[in-house]
DNA sequence: CTGTCTATAGTGTTGAACAATTTTTACATA
DNA sequence: TATGTAAAAATTGTTCAACACTATAGACAG
């Protein structure tokens, strides 16, 4: 029952997906054998190397990852409440397959918080210097055909401009949403075609927003949304039907 | 690498706090013993009865909830990965303490996201019935004098106006961000002091929205909110001086 | 072909064990 | 007395082996 006063990090939601844009990230706290083997993990997810909807044994990938039983139940619960795997009684861990339902309210959410963010934001604040960063950083990934680095970078654009509303909490749930966009990216195939249109609508947006111009950005967000909601949601269509 | 389809719940983040207004809990997913333990320290927390900022031992703990180490951990995990406990490499968990940037950051993302699900609201949202439910239930245990009560009605009534915005995700969120809050009322005494002004406010709320003037409510939502986060700081800053 | 039953595999939980680290205690020195 | 150091104790991090319980697969009778 001692009180003592510990300090930490400030949310509990750290490390999460960072792209080749990633920001700094202070050491504070040592990275545990669990979170490592967590990071690992999701690589794999979001690489493809996994598919959603498979099975992820236990014992299996304690052998294969050298981990004891319990360790690697810790980095189920970790990569469960990042929304990336789903657990089921008695019957395991499974790769999270996101569904029509899944898309919807990915987008919904991007709305809801996108907009508002990047309306209410002043052109200088600190986070524009990294969606300058992410538009650059998708450029160069277009240019050698690494398009999953362009989907890496879009996705820090968009964090970028959730970064706006200075606030820890929203920034990293949008980085639980944005993993689960990674699985429904990894989900459809021809990623230039998935990515390549958006590049230009985000160089866009944030020219408007170093204009001063954040309403006319938010505007032009609102209308990038709706685009790539439903052209997400026809490539998934495309890809299972009827699911 | 057998690729079964499973269903389950959407966001991944299920039971999380559930105040006497409680709405239906299909028992789809069995509780396993962890996550009823779980239930069992959220309690706790939540009543007072572990004050932030206290150690929780393992070996204490195990004798006191008749658990193994290892089921204990599994609960660690599951209540760290909420925001409710806190780690600390080879010093054990901690009763998570909110400090003054956590409680600004909580009322920045109340405003952020309750005010928009408001304004956008329709009326006769199924989401208005449990608005009304909760009001009526906050009444309820302020004549009884229950003001833990009072407190849950409170959430419960922040979390509808949530749900207007008919998004799992973002639900999901807000359950998160309720726990916090409830650390931090369980950390300022007083209780009737700090939840009696507010019940009034949230029926004029939602008589507004109910007349159909959700623009009206938003506006009234959001000076609540400012007002509560001043509320809530002077308590803070009066209990835990410069932390 | 269908339904029931048994066998098998996999998860849920426990207890014990040992390594690594922190905290406490004891002791010697100034 | 105060203080710094070293040994001892307590606590956490991690692994392993075992058993209970559940679900899946396969065998078998109708």
């Amino acid at each position: 029952m001692a009180a003592r006063k510990p300090q930490g990090d400030e949310t509990g939601y750290s490390n999460l997906v960072g792209g080749s844009t990633a920001g700094s990230r202070a050491a504070e706290t040592v990275q545990t054998l669990a979170e490592t083997v967590a990071g690992r993990i999701r690589e794999k997810v979001i690489s493809g190397t996994l598919t959603p909807g498979s099975h992820l044994s236990e014992m299996a990938l304690c052998e294969e990852l050298q981990v004891s039983r319990n360790t690697l139940r810790e980095v189920f619960r970790i990569l469960t409440q990042e929304g990336l795997l789903r657990y089921e009684a008695n019957r395991g861990v499974f790769v999270a397959t996101p569904s029509m339902s899944t898309i919807i309210d990915i987008y919904r959410v991007r709305r809801f918080i996108e907009c508002p963010a990047l309306a209410q934001a002043h052109p200088r604040h600190p986070g524009t210097q990294n969606m300058r960063a992410a538009v650059d950083d998708a450029r160069r990934c277009r240019e050698v055909k690494d398009w999953l680095g362009v989907g890496s970078a879009d996705i820090a654009f968009h964090s970028a401009i959730v970064e706006l509303a200075d606030s820890p909490r929203l920034s990293s749930f949008y980085a639980h949403i944005s993993l689960e966009l990674r699985l429904v990216f990894g989900l459809l195939q021809d990623p230039e075609f998935l990515h390549g249109p958006f590049i230009d609508q985000n160089v866009d947006i944030l020219l408007e927003l170093e204009a001063g111009r954040a309403t006319a950005a938010a505007e032009k967000l609102e209308a990038y949304l709706l685009r790539a909601e439903r052209f997400i949601l026809g490539a998934y269509a495309r890809v299972a039907p009827s699911a």
